[in-house]
DNA sequence: CAAGTTAGTAGACGCATGTTTACTTCGTCA
DNA sequence: TGACGAAGTAAACATGCGTCTACTAACTTG
């Protein structure tokens, strides 16, 4: 039957998916306990890596389950400084949840999971950009930019919300566009 | 007498302040062992605690015995984006310690030592670059200039000498010149 | 030379972590 | 209905951490 099963694999599955999500994005790879996962998912401890296998591989799954960057990586190439410029303004200013950024510009420092996080910088900013770009010196403009990204995680990290100082919402933009368009120009 | 002294405080504090700004540097605040530091020092585990209180205050007096930026801030303001450019791209591609930014980009993870963190990229980096900037916005300007550089660190740990591909110093200078011009610019 | 100060040492303490084991309880199906 | 597989649980395990205490031994000083 398809009544409300108090024993549902799935759904505790996805509950600890969704909760390590949330916490690695907030906290990083080392701050996150099993136990904080356990209980923000309303599970026994001895599910996640009944599910999972360990913490690294549950870490390598939340990672692989994220999308790339959204509508940011589409779109003509012209306009890519100013939908980054956007989007890292957006994510600096307020605390709306970047996942992928937040995660990876948290949990950089372990070097167990070291692998997993060049991986997926490679193939979800990193990668993608080198390959919109014509021009020559793809990679160098592509690992710019990502350490501009990068950089403005870590700084948010550290200053919050007000890290760049009482400027608006455009300026920051206008700004980040222009030092976007010096970071990837052929 | 000034002879060969077995037992020297100074000396010994001395080892474990260098070691310590060494480990710090290479692997981070939350890698880096107490055991670890004793190690390297060959002192025993219980003066570090001694001589500095708790491995907090260590960190906290490693940061506070690093140079500033040594040349880069000073100097004609004009020709600033090509002194941070030098800095950073040296930075990413050799060996050379930088202890001042690896160990800032490596520990910001860590919440116990957010506060010293905070203030020490305030007052080694962004608080000064914002001074020397003219016009509107200085503190945005640094601060994104300050993501940019802690950015480049975080990349350089993730994937080593080679991170940028395989451009030339002077392709790296001349593009990150035009970035932080960019960032920098009144 | 004897006493006192202090650098240096060994080891334990308490705690937190990721992981694993032994067990209980629920749901299903023969 | 009763047995079996699997979801869920509680507790322990081994390890590593920062810190602290009790002690030894070297140097200084009277």
């Amino acid at each position: 039957m398809e009544g409300v099963r108090r024993r549902d694999r799935e759904g505790t599955r996805q509950r600890i998916l969704d909760a390590a999500r949330g916490l690695f994005a907030e906290l990083g790879y080392d701050q996150v306990t099993m136990r904080l996962i356990a209980a923000e998912a309303g599970a026994n401890i001895a599910l996640i890596n009944r599910y999972f296998g360990s913490k690294r591989e549950l870490f390598a799954e939340v990672l692989a389950m994220q999308g790339r960057f959204p509508g940011v990586l589409d779109g003509p190439v012209a306009e890519l400084p100013r939908r980054l410029a956007e989007y890292v303004a957006d994510r600096l200013r307020s605390d709306l949840a970047s996942p992928v950024m937040a995660t990876l510009s948290r949990s950089s420092a372990s070097p167990e999971i070291h692998d997993i996080i060049r991986d997926r910088v490679n193939s979800a900013i990193m990668g993608p950009l080198a390959a919109l770009l014509p021009g020559e010196e793809a990679q160098l403009r592509a690992a710019l930019a990502t350490a501009l990204i990068t950089g403005s995680g870590t700084l948010r990290q550290l200053f919050g919300p007000e890290a760049l100082g009482p400027s608006s919402r455009e300026a920051v933009v206008a700004r980040l566009t222009r030092i976007f368009e010096a970071c990837l120009e052929g």
